[in-house]
DNA sequence: CCGTATCCCATGAGATACTG
DNA sequence: CAGTATCTCATGGGATACGG
């Protein structure tokens, strides 16, 4: 998440990118729509702000979404995938798919986070 | 990586078993060799005995990674993947090729870590 | 509405030394 | 060889309050 590293391995960057506990549910959420702050924690009960602030500036910094400011009253900010952002959709799904088949039993459609 | 959580996402799921720092390149290593636990650490020459002994023993526990001991002195421990660890390489092959084409300038072969 | 600013805690993770 | 045992530090992450 940091700037300016360096890695060995091509798996290891790009788990540096867009690894960790909200990134996935972020881009996730992102696939096929543009959102605004207020719908992406919506859609994430369990971040808190200051997460989903610090999470989307890194995702912003590594071109992965668009952030759009309009310059209303009161705030309007939407968040958007970019190319490269889209193009790490089809990991997630192969990824949803597998914790389908795989890890069923951490499941629970009624329970946040 | 603890136990007993449960998620609403499966992406979630899938991110708490297989996400994290080492996992994916533990797992990666392991791809398609049966290695020693002597010889992960070589292929990971910046993990230390620590973290590898406990992302092995999380892998082992969620059913990613065979355990074998060999009941022999000095010790010979061996590490191969399950069905379960093999079935996720090919999200690892995708997220490499991502890597490779996405994160270009993170990647320094002569760099450890 | 979209964030910052603080404070705080749990976990990840490194360094080093030691052992059956 | 394949780990433990300590100790330490950095980061991730949560809770809450506040502000333009």
């Amino acid at each position: 998440m940091t700037e300016n590293k360096k890695y060995c391995c091509p798996v290891a960057a790009a788990i540096d990118e867009i690894g960790g506990k909200w990134k996935p549910l972020i881009l996730w959420a992102l696939k096929d729509q543009t959102l605004r702050f207020s719908e992406i924690n919506r859609e994430l009960p369990a971040i808190t702000q200051r997460m989903l602030t610090k999470q989307l500036r890194e995702l912003e910094r590594d071109d992965l979404v668009n952030r759009k400011v309009y310059a209303e009253v009161p705030p309007k900010v939407e968040y958007s995938l970019t190319a490269k952002g889209k193009s790490v959709i089809p990991i997630l799904k192969l990824l949803c798919d597998w914790g389908e088949e795989y890890c069923k039993s951490k499941i629970c459609l009624n329970v946040l986070e």
